[in-house]
DNA sequence: ATCGATTGAATTGTCGACAAATCCGGTTCA
DNA sequence: TGAACCGGATTTGTCGACAATTCAATCGAT
């Protein structure tokens, strides 16, 4: 009995949910209902019930009576977004030391090896890199074994910083420091050092914090200016 | 333009999550459709919209064929909930020293004279205790100026401490202590030490994590297992 | 007498239509 | 020429009804 039968609602949040995080639905557009519906083939309810839940979710923001709007993130935002996550995923590298299995930091070890490989590889595939820091993070994340800090993280936090990534094609920054910086975490969960696993994550998000803060004088607006497009493809 | 015309949605959900985290819909309860439609005097179209919201909060749990039911907080999670607290509280007060102004310092001060005067007047009044405690971690959290944690914080994460509070009428533990641990934090803003700051709003969280997770031997499974009464007043 | 299947009722999921509010364009007046 | 006003059209909010699924109790069989 995994899921049994997904409802409308909740494929369609799904759906929608990966439009939105992948940039098909640009940020700032307007969803209409009626032609979101005709286009996903299900009537207006279960279209409100699956907005409504992204609304929760922080992915849209809906205003009374003039409809929903994928919501914009500006760098400003994003800054205080890591500021959030330094301190859980601090927290979470701690829980980790403490809750992470031999085998699991066998798998860290070897993820770190491929991206290693990576990285010697092709040093512009960016787009790899970021996908294997994701991994990392993510598995840290787990590992912790919190259930309100793995659904606050996963579940809300990140949808943000991939929307950003895919908006900015933001190259990773330092892959090499962060494999580094990366190594030293696994380290310390390894030692069981829940204290200094903290700290190392805590410095290494600090770090990608301060380097986005320091595009904030270039342009606060985002350029483009996407109003409509939905999935604007018939 | 302050919330223009209230949609049928928003204000059920709004009275929904007054209902759950003050207990007057039991943790567990069975939120039936039609019947919360009759006693609300509205349709099931918003309702089912607010509940979506409500699952989205972490208030509600729903299972596609089966309905939505009133989450169910063990002591377990909320140990779990107050690891996020320890982190997402640290890193406020961190920010707060930053960015508080010095007639919110005041008002801080203020506000735990007067909580001393209610601890000298009645030291067995928990419950004025346990708000002015609320009121204290409010204002720090408003005082970071950091909107996701604010959000996350406030909108979501608090939900369930107000929950088991009112479900298990905990008593203020160690008052005094607390208000000399507020004192300390409230020191450490007005020298803006957010270093410090951090510090002791984590030790002090997660002193009150301890206690409650001292009590995690006692009983794991909550002893009154409601399962009807919705509005059950009439 | 207990366990299982079957039937019925209740509840959830989905749909289409109506009412109210908002937005956009044209028109008119200063 | 510019701005305010007005009307139509679109869109959101709400409702009641139908279909599908689940739950519960009854009935029957071993």
């Amino acid at each position: 009995m995994a899921a049994s039968q997904p409802t409308l609602a909740d494929r369609i949040c799904e759906e929608m949910k990966q439009a939105i995080v992948s940039g098909r639905l640009a940020q700032g557009a307007k969803l209409n209902e009626p032609l979101l519906a005709r286009e996903f083939g299900i009537s207006r309810g279960p279209l409100r019930e699956a907005i409504r839940r992204l609304e929760g979710l922080g992915l849209v923001r809906h205003v009374p009576h003039a409809g929903a709007r994928v919501v914009r993130h500006s760098l400003e935002e994003l800054v205080e977004i890591y500021h959030v996550r330094e301190a859980l995923e601090g927290m979470a590298a701690r829980l980790a030391a403490s809750a992470i299995s031999a085998a699991a930091v066998a798998e860290l070890h070897a993820l770190l090896d491929a991206h290693e490989q990576d990285i010697a590889a092709n040093d512009g595939q960016a787009y790899v890199q970021q996908e294997g820091d994701f991994d990392f993070h993510y598995r840290i994340i787990q590992a912790a074994r919190n259930r309100k800090l793995t659904q606050m993280l996963l579940g809300d936090l990140y949808h943000p910083v991939r929307m950003y990534r895919v908006q900015a094609s933001q190259r990773a920054h330092r892959p090499k420091r962060a494999l580094t910086e990366h190594r030293r975490i696994v380290d310390a969960l390894a030692d069981r050092d829940g204290e200094l696993a903290e700290l190392l994550m805590r410095r290494h998000i600090a770090g990608a914090r301060k380097s986005l803060a320091a595009q904030l004088g270039g342009h606060d607006a985002p350029p483009p200016i996407p109003v409509t497009s939905t999935t604007a493809r018939s």
